[in-house]
DNA sequence: AAAACTAGTTGACAAAAGCAACTAAATTTA
DNA sequence: TAAATTTAGTTGCTTTTGTCAACTAGTTTT
């Protein structure tokens, strides 16, 4: 038996009674959970017609014809005939119903609020990364395009992420031993030492406040700059986000007048390899290395800017 | 208005809409979602009575009455006088009701199954952590010791993780710069440099896979050893995590022989104090320093063996 | 312009759930 | 220990929720 499953069995069912909808009455108001879901819907999409609706929520349109009915009665709705189309309506709240909406949506707070109210906020932090990760691996289109924040500021703690996400990834990718994971703390060591706010430069790409990707330009003696720490966790590859980070690094290079970037890269990385070419970046050394448990050809790439 | 709350509604809502348990009929068998969560209730206890079931769904006693009498007739269940009580039975299923929930079960894992099939392996591990800390935060028990689990074995990643929560927690805490982080960097640069698996040691406390806590013992010169980067994620004080990695560090300490641990602290970390206190350490050097951009006092303590 | 389709309404009905009165046994209380 | 109260389960009755199919009137396709 798949335990994966099994898990994921076992979470449904605790999350079924956690959520507690299977009560007739939403929140001890005289409305249905259903009922609810349709208001909700409609204050969702601003104006909807009838048939929108029963497509998102998997209604009866005879059912739901019948509700709305009541709603418009009990003014919480109000509707005009549409435009394009003269058999359907353009339905909204009313004042009346987007107030109701509110008063649940509060009651509806106060209820989570007391579930959590035991919790630290470092805890809080924890549950809703932890749901937004749910919630991003069993969505169909996973993760999208502008869910992925940048920044270049370092902020406490960036940094060691970063390692970590060299250690991590080049682990799993290539079986790189430890050896290379302290072989980048010493990079970035050497690249801290020496920063220069106004000629060096990190970005780093987030998804939940989390780092995803990142890469750096560091300066070098006579107008030479290196491109360097390039990375991007394998969950988050042909999103755009590689190319946004290289090309934001390169006009670094071009606003700093930088005469040329150059790169240090191993043959094995056939993925950057491709976007650093697509960035113009030419081979310009090839050697032969023996590290960090693999045998592989190292490589410098340059740019003359 | 509260984030984490909205947070939180947002995923109910998703998750509402994902478990698919508003439709009448229960993965397309003609029972409802609670006839089967009645079936599954009465397999999980072996033997059960009515009452107990009505506590446990919050199911009306006569309807449940009925669905039972439904159940009995089509000989899903079987029912015998309870022992310590004339007036109540206990109920299990009988050989066809367990074979009706085994079927159910295994069309509800083919649902699961085509919902994580493009899902990696390393992907599948994450959703289960993330759902297992869901739980636990949303379960009145919280966090519990046993799902803290201990190593001391690097892997790669892990140094550079160890590196981000020092920058991440005391950033937080105390409001160190990145500078902190930096000297971080370069102390475990030193440790790897003349790390020896048979002196040295790291150990790490894990929740869901994610390192939440760890200490080292670095061995110096003349039967010494120095007591390094203890630290614990905010979220996992209190449940005893500290105290068992100290113990452990000790006890590596006299089990190598060495005659002395020291450790380099400052003023501000009370509770870490109040443990290394615990175990027996002793101030012996305290020093006021500007680092960091805090003022503080710099401590030594010492723990003979 | 006819045929096929679609948005919404309505009638008839079935299934799901709740409420209250009842039986009979168990427990509490005086 | 007998009366009063409570509890497990049943049954009748009702409301709520949801389904199905037939219908109107407008829309799209051919």
């Amino acid at each position: 038996m798949n335990t994966t499953t099994s898990k994921i069995r076992s979470f449904n069912r605790f999350y079924t009674a956690h959520l507690d909808i299977l009560s007739q009455h939403y929140l001890d108001s005289e409305y249905s959970l259903t009922e609810i879901r349709i208001l909700y819907e409609i204050s969702e999409s601003k104006t909807i017609t009838a048939q929108k609706i029963t497509e998102i929520l998997n209604l009866d349109k005879g059912y739901l014809s019948r509700i709305l009915k009541r709603f418009l009665k009990e003014n919480l709705i109000e509707r005009v005939a549409s435009e394009d189309d003269k058999r359907a309506f353009d339905i909204k709240l009313t004042d009346s119903g987007t107030e109701l909406l509110s008063v649940l949506n509060a009651k509806s707070e106060n209820k989570i609020e007391g579930k959590i109210e035991k919790l630290n906020s470092s805890e809080k932090e924890i549950l809703v990364d932890s749901m937004n990760t749910v919630r991003n691996l069993l969505t169909e289109n996973k993760i999208a395009r502008e869910d992925i924040t940048y920044r270049h500021e370092i902020t406490p703690g960036d940094i060691g992420y970063i390692i970590h996400l060299h250690g991590a990834i080049y682990g799993k990718e290539y079986n790189f031993s430890t050896d290379f994971e302290k072989y980048v703390i010493k990079t970035f060591y050497d690249f801290l030492e020496k920063y220069s706010p106004e000629n060096d430069r990190i970005w780093m790409a987030e998804y939940n406040n989390k780092i995803v990707g990142c890469v750096a330009i560091v300066h070098q003696p006579n107008e030479e700059a290196q491109l360097r720490w390039f990375l991007l966790d394998s969950a988050f590859r042909g999103l755009g986000i590689g190319k946004r980070l290289l090309t934001e690094a390169v006009d670094f290079c071009k606003e700093k007048k930088f005469k040329n970037v150059f790169l240090l890269t191993t043959n094995m990385q056939d993925k950057a390899l491709r976007m650093y070419k697509m960035m113009g970046f030419e081979l310009t050394k090839s050697e032969e290395v023996e590290e960090w448990g693999k045998t592989f050809f190292e490589e410098r790439y340059d740019l003359r800017l």
